[in-house]
DNA sequence: CAAAAACCTGACCAAAGCGTCAGTTTTTTC
DNA sequence: GAAAAAACTGACGCTTTGGTCAGGTTTTTG
């Protein structure tokens, strides 16, 4: 109708693109990849069908292209992890940072759970190998901190592990936790209160020296 | 060809009931309600299609039996919390138990996993009741301990999440758990790690009085 | 051992699924 | 402002899917 006046280069193919992935990361992580029909998709987006097949090659496509978009941002949160920082505020923030990520990505967590769950089949090698690096480049840092008496003795890996799966429960498990707390839907004060609650264990845990 | 001599009563009923259901948990284990196809639960049980229809009606019907089985198993573990015990025993075992449940039954685990992560829709207003009472009870006996000076002040309901999370991890998400220790499978020895983990970071985070 | 009950199954649907395509409309380019 | 490029789409084809069914075989029962 309105002809569009000025500089519009690949924004329709940028939008529409965006449109499609939103949609569709929403109906992975509930849904799974083979439960996730493209008519799906191409409701919840908006779009026809055959507009979706514009867009992308196939439904691995799209899949592929959110495993990619999701993997960026692994590393992002773990920079709070500085061996210059002490390792309290260090792990503190780590452990905000993951938990808001979560939070306010609901969606792409539980994507990633997805996957996860299902054996992570669509990770390459390199995606994995990249995931690999970072952890161990981290987990030296922690080592650094134990070695100079700021951190009991724990081993960094399951450290690691132990804080990516309470900071994702309340998002991945929201259910669970609701059922839980006797509510419906989980506030931001609950976000708070399981905030404070891994904060203190964790940071309990391994500041001071374990009495094993 | 051969007749069955003696006693088999309904057995033939149960032992076909059994086969789909090992076939099916593991198939929705990994791809979800959905994703899952009867034609596979038939090949993977051994039993034709319409064989499997004579024993359930429906997909949703395989579904809903295997979520029963496993809610009944949800108050299980929960026995190690009990009162007259001393909190430090009550939840090592406690976390030895659901460490050992997850691992030994990886498919259970994980089914119970996508369910959730599918927002807990097949559990009925009845099963969520059950799950929130039993979680009531347990986390007044954690009180109990608290007020006793046993424990330090934590909300027992995030504690209990932030257990089931971190022994759930290494079953769910394995593929993560493999990645971060270099490894293309977990043995029992990583496993052991992650108790010792869990325990150290657990219990030292909540036995003595917390700084806050 | 015969009738009844339980069990089994190949063949068959209608609906839904993924992906295609030929042709139209819109936007961009020069 | 016309030709080229990009975006769009309804309708279609072929496969898979959940579920049915009519009739068969095996087991149990009395």
């Amino acid at each position: 109708m309105v002809a569009p006046k000025k500089n519009s280069e690949a924004r329709i193919r940028a939008r529409n693109e965006a449109k499609i992935l939103k949609a569709a990361v929403d109906l992975f992580s509930r849904k799974g990849f083979d439960g996730t029909r493209i008519a799906e998709i191409s409701q919840a987006s908006g779009l026809p069908k055959a507009n979706v097949y514009y867009y992308f090659e196939t439904k691995e496509a799209i899949y592929a292209t959110l495993i990619e978009r999701l993997l960026a941002g692994w590393d992002r949160a773990l920079d709070h992890i500085d061996p210059s920082r002490e390792p309290e505020d260090a792990l503190r923030d780590y452990i905000r940072a993951k938990m808001d990520y979560s939070r306010q990505n609901l969606v792409d967590s539980r994507f990633f759970a997805n996957e996860m769950l299902r054996g992570g089949r669509f990770l390459s090698r390199k995606q994995k190998k990249h995931m690999q690096n970072i952890t161990k480049e981290k987990a030296a840092v922690i080592d650094g901190w134990i070695k100079a008496g700021k951190l009991a003795p724990i081993d960094p890996n399951h450290l690691f592990m132990t804080i990516w799966a309470s900071t994702q429960f309340y998002a991945d498990f929201a259910t669970v936790a609701a059922v839980t707390l006797c509510k419906s839907r989980l506030t931001a004060r609950d976000y708070e209160d399981a905030y404070d609650n891994i904060v203190t264990l964790i940071l309990n845990g391994c500041l001071k020296p374990a009495s094993k």
